[in-house]
DNA sequence: ACATTAAGTGATT
DNA sequence: AATCACTTAATGT
């Protein structure tokens, strides 16, 4: 298990600080469809992804959900990072999008770290800059694009992630994350058939001429 | 064979 | 783009 981190994070930590997460953190193996954080929790430990892939999805005041982003393999936790700074309970919810493996550090670790070791900090403030720029795309699908748009946005995304252009998915599903219904995802879909873009069966969405990225090893 | 769930469609707002 | 009401098709028991 040691073996699937470094793969993933040998490169971005130094050996001292490789070292020290291998003996404090918990590994732990998630299976699909997770919640691995409610909002309003307390956050007391923080997540490096080592395969598999998280979502990370806020709410409205009605209770709407909202995807905000997905966490993939060398993502950690932004809002963890947020939290042990200040404010201490979650604004997020973090639900398992396939099988996911993880390890989880003591947030007490985080700034410790900080000061310890440059590699950390070159760490988290990537992580905020990433997770700042999906932010604001997000923003952007939601203000500027057509559901049209989001939809096969949505297609891709997910595509990307659990790296394959076959989605076992209902068109209800689909409804419920866009904050959409069902007919109109079954239109929208009707059409992006026409246009070649996917194509589908009962309970599955394959996405057309698109070549998920190959996972490097 | 029957019940349940997913998806397609026309009409209306 | 949303909702309703209804149909058709696929799947489970």
């Amino acid at each position: 298990m040691l073996n699937n981190f470094k793969s993933q994070y040998s490169f971005i930590f130094e050996d001292a600080l490789l070292k020290e997460i291998n003996l404090i953190a918990e590994y732990r193996k998630v299976k699909k469809g997770v919640t691995l954080i409610e909002i309003g929790d307390p956050l007391t430990n923080m997540p490096l992804i080592m395969n598999g892939s998280i979502q990370i999805k806020g709410e409205d005041k009605k209770g709407n959900e909202i995807l905000l982003y997905y966490l993939e393999a060398g993502d950690s936790c932004t809002m963890t990072m947020t939290c042990c700074l200040g404010n201490k309970k979650s604004k997020i919810r973090a639900i398992t999008e396939q099988l996911t493996e993880l390890l989880l550090i003591p947030i007490g670790k985080m700034e410790d770290w900080l000061v310890k070791y440059p590699s950390w900090r070159t760490f988290v403030f990537s992580s905020y800059d990433a997770r700042m720029n999906e932010m604001l795309e997000a923003i952007d699908t939601l203000a500027f694009l057509n559901m049209e748009e989001r939809l096969y946005k949505y297609l891709r995304d997910k595509a990307m992630v659990l790296g394959t252009s076959t989605l076992s998915i209902t068109h209800a599903q689909i409804a419920h994350d866009l904050n959409t219904s069902r007919v109109v995802i079954s239109r929208l879909m009707k059409k992006i058939i026409i246009e070649g873009k996917v194509s589908t069966e009962r309970n599955k969405v394959v996405l057309i001429e698109f070549l998920p990225k190959k996972i490097s090893d």
